[in-house]
RNA sequence: GGGCGAGUGGCGAAACGGUAGACGCGCCAGCCUUAGGAGCUGGUGUCGGUAACGACGUGUGAGUUCGAGUCUCACCUCGCCCA
């Protein structure tokens, strides 16, 4: 067949792909009727790009197998909201800015440019009507709008606090924002430092207690663990020790302190407080007032880092002052060190050596006396044996422990605790890691803060029929460590709304995760005006039913995005509680040098070259199949040859299904010895079997193995090519089935074929009949075809794979017993030993033990 | 140090406690070609054997089980998160 002449047409996706992708525009095929309710509904959504420039490998990765969900579902039945915007606030605009002296606003408008043409070239079925960009004022203004809600309801507040400061960021950080031991900058990995400045929060906290609930939701377990270990709850006692009489002072004042370990009280063989601590100076002895006050001085030098260091000795000077534990009378030694901090709990500690880590350094150190209240159950009668500091809860009791001697965790917490209140001796607490979210950014390319600052009022928000405040262009972009918005003095100065007098306007723009937080709301209705959000559509379309995106953001984007839901919430601007009901973490992919993938370290993967030599639908194909999606790793182009090939022999069987392969022998006959009514049965099985695995595999997010199957399918379907079934019904409702199983993943070469039968059937594409394979329906699978009348039963002795029988699908296990013990095979690994044991393993495999 | 996850051919990877290595890359042989970095057919875990086949084999060591890549325990290596 093959004849030179006659040449089957080439493969070419470059033709292909921009046509069918321009087609599927003008039939505005992806935007979704938000109104309509005949069908489903389905929020799809993937994270937003931020517009860096261009889109690279890993963004592709990310979105591909999303798009193909997206239209899967809608093969499915449901109707499909899947937008897309641009995160577009942020600093890398800014920095371009400083460095080639254009605007970020231009910057950022030409690379969204960029982006949204290699969007559309991956073929993705996003509704780009309803596209949000961040930096609009159509959209920041309302970021303002809701932070003046907040302010009126107390969520956001100012405080002077220390807060992390990036210097190469030159801006104020989050704590989640600061990552690792090292506390670098989530961005750019510079290490932070403290400064002590007057800032905007978001009060998250109120939140803590319900940010910790996540009933109803399908989010990965890690991302879970690490919301709730990032709050951090922890169940305590505040406890009052009272400072002793002695002769330098009368005493009586109350040393407050928070544990986590009241059942340890008995252990508490001396107090320390903060350098920093007010009592200090009052309760010191005149004897170490040099001492104290030369450390306290020295304390001052340190870094919080420093001083929490662990490695590092752990040093500290005793105040000659003595404090009463409230639940024995006992008179213990204050000291004072740089180990406990003023800004955490109350700046004082009662120390237990014997059952904490750092207290037991300090104590060694400097001769403190250790005394053991906790044991294990074995060395309860006498844990002088007991290695120290032992820290364990469980499997221990306390000794030596007043009221609550004997007994286990958590009771000895309970009933210790219940001494201490019955002594008036303080309260349960409980405390949070979880700290507000620091907004503000001294930076330019953000959200204004809606706020204008006035000697007589204070600060005073700017009112609603203001907003909203758009960014000046007259302003010096230098990095000073403040807000480039203090050189727009035009700007700047403007009347205080509330009592007219001179007032200036904040000039710390706010965190772009703000931006992030709600977006999802907003792309139901990109340009409502009516507020924020229209809640109809968000009655309608949320929570969200799909979140796809990198686990990178869990204690960031995907802990904010969750509080701003309740606090919208409690605006009563929506009605759910919860942003994403299901979640799912993609894998990162790496440069081929596994390492991240970055500009400056060269091993960015450019999709565009790709694009253009193996077309979208390869690249998406070769993403897919690549591994598990949550998985990741290192980028190999190696492989994509592969997939070429497989898209190669799917065009070849829905366009040429009577040629015949010259380097195949068997070419033009059935395979098998087949006739060919069995070879229709065999396609037809291979069809329907293909269909339900794809789909059970789309639905589990198992990518890789759904494009495995495809290909296992068109081998399946490849022999029959050429031959006398070719071509008939079987044979087209197999194509059929490929073509739609195809179309989610490689959407244009599934369109082009299944156009081009179509207009082999008299339907052009011009014609009002010709309907798209994207508005076609999932195949129905037959279940009567997923089971063959014969087939293969591997049989086992002891354990170890024999023989394999042919058997009927509907042989009953006595009838498989006999025939597997008949075995040559079987008899001979046996070596004459009696049968003891044969087991059925529910039909797929028959094991004899003898 | 703690928590979580992962270690399977030369490579990317499959595998409800039940035939380990599906699918693909690469490689080998053949077909078709003036040609092949195209296409097609067949082969390809390791060792032994022309072969049938046999032995071995999922990081290491033990255990549970008729049967373990999968479950349990200990250990080693790597990754992520937290101190």
């Amino acid at each position: 067949m093959a004849d030179l002449d006659d040449r089957l047409e080439r493969y070419d996706p470059r033709e292909i792909e921009p046509r069918w992708q321009a087609h599927w525009e003008s039939l505005g095929l992806h935007t979704t009727d938000l109104t309509d309710t005949s069908a489903p509904r389905y929020y799809l959504l993937t994270m937003w790009p931020y517009p860096s420039g261009d889109l690279h490998i890993g963004h592709w990765y990310v979105k591909t197998p999303t798009d193909a969900l997206a239209r899967y579902k809608r093969m499915k039945g449901f109707n499909v909201f899947y937008p897309v915007g641009f995160d577009a606030f942020g600093l890398p605009a800014e920095n371009a800015a400083i460095k080639r002296k254009i605007h970020p606003r231009e910057w950022t408008v030409a690379n969204m440019e960029n982006m949204r043409r290699q969007l559309r070239s991956m073929g993705a079925s996003f509704d780009w009507s309803k596209e949000v960009v961040t930096c609009d004022p159509s959209y920041f203004g309302w970021n303002q709008w809701i932070f003046l809600k907040f302010y009126e309801k107390g969520v956001a507040y100012r405080k002077q606090a220390p807060v992390d400061w990036c210097p190469s960021c030159q801006v104020t950080l989050a704590r989640e924002q600061v990552e690792g031991v090292d506390r670098v900058c989530w961005r750019c990995s510079t290490q932070v430092t403290k400064r002590d400045l007057t800032q905007w929060f978001f009060k998250i906290t109120d939140y803590a207690d319900e940010l910790l609930s996540f009933e109803g939701l399908n989010w990965p377990e890690p991302i879970r663990t690490m919301q709730t270990n990032w709050i951090g709850r922890s169940e305590g006692a505040e406890v009052d020790f009272t400072v002793a009489k002695a002769a330098h002072h009368a005493g009586g004042e109350k040393l407050r302190i928070f544990t986590t370990r009241t059942d340890t009280l008995y252990g508490a063989t001396f107090m320390v407080l903060a350098p920093e601590h007010e009592l200090i100076q009052k309760i010191t002895s005149p004897t170490q007032r040099a001492a104290v006050d030369t450390y306290i001085e020295a304390t001052k030098r340190k870094s919080e880092i420093d001083r929490l260091s662990t490695s590092k000795e752990k040093s500290g000077v005793a105040t000659g002052a003595f404090a009463v534990n409230p639940v024995n009378g006992e008179e213990i030694p204050i000291w004072i060190a740089d180990y406990v901090l003023a800004g955490y709990g109350t700046g004082a500690i009662m120390a237990c050596p014997a059952h904490d880590e750092r207290d037991f350094e300090f104590a060694t150190q400097h001769n403190l006396p250790i005394r053991v209240v906790v044991a294990p159950k074995a060395l309860a009668a006498d844990p002088s044996a007991l290695p120290l500091p032992y820290l364990e809860k469980s499997d221990a009791v306390s000794v030596n422990s007043g009221p609550w001697s004997g007994q286990a965790w958590p009771e000895s917490f309970k009933t210790a605790l219940a001494e201490v209140v019955r002594l008036g001796a303080g309260e349960q607490t409980t405390t949070y890691r979880l700290r507000d979210w620091l907004i503000s950014r001294q930076r330019y390319w953000g959200t204004p803060i809606p706020i204008i600052h006035c000697e007589k009022c204070g600060p005073v928000g700017v009112p609603a029929d203001q907003l909203p405040v758009t960014l000046p262009d007259d302003v010096d972009f230098k990095q000073t460590g403040e807000s480039p918005l203090k050189s727009a003095t035009a700007w700047l100065n403007v009347p205080c709304p509330k009592c007219g007098g001179p007032g200036q306007r904040e000039t710390d723009t706010m965190d772009t995760f703000v931006d992030s937080s709600w977006y999802w709301y907003r792309y139901l209705s990109p340009q409502f005006t009516g507020g924020p959000v229209d809640k109809s559509l968000v009655d309608a379309w949320c929570p969200v039913d799909q979140y796809t995106g990198g686990a990178e953001h869990a204690v960031m984007h995907l802990l904010y995005s969750r509080f701003f839901t309740k606090a919208l919430r409690d605006l009563g601007l929506i009605s759910e509680s919860e942003p994403f009901t299901r979640l799912f973490n993609q894998g990162q992919i790496l440069g081929s040098d596994g390492e991240r993938m970055s500009k400056s370290r060269g091993n960015v993967e450019d999709p565009d070259a790709l694009v253009a030599k193996h077309g979208a639908d390869a690249v998406r194909l070769f993403l897919m199949f690549m591994g598990p999606w949550d998985q990741g790793g290192p980028w190999s182009g190696s492989g994509i040859s592969g997939i070429v090939r497989f898209l190669g022999r799917v065009w070849t069987l829905a366009l040429d299904p009577h040629g015949k392969e010259p380097g195949d022998p068997n070419a033009g006959t059935l395979p098998n010895g087949e006739d060919q009514a069995a070879a229709e049965l065999s396609i037809r099985r291979a069809a329907h079997k293909a269909i339900a695995g794809v789909e059970a595999d789309i639905e589990a997010f198992r990518f890789n193995t759904a494009v495995a199957k495809l290909m296992e399918f068109a081998n399946a379907l490849f022999p029959y090519r050429g031959s006398p079934v070719a071509g008939g019904a079987a044979w087209s409702e197999a194509l059929d089935y490929l073509l739609s199983a195809l179309a989610p993943m490689a959407p244009h070469l599934a369109e082009e074929m299944h156009s081009r039968l179509q207009a082999e059937r008299g339907t052009a594409v011009s014609d009002p009949a010709w309907r798209s394979i994207h508005q076609r329906s999932w195949p129905v699978v037959d279940p009567s075809l997923l089971t063959a009348s014969t087939r293969e039963l591997p049989i086992q002795v002891n354990g170890k794979l024999r023989d394999k029988l042919t058997i009927s699908a509907t042989a009953t296990e006595a009838e498989i017993e006999a025939l597997a013990l008949a075995s040559d095979k079987v008899k001979l690994a046996l070596e004459g030993r009696p049968v003891k044991k044969v087991i059925h393993a529910g039909g797929r495999l028959i094991n004899i033990v003898g």
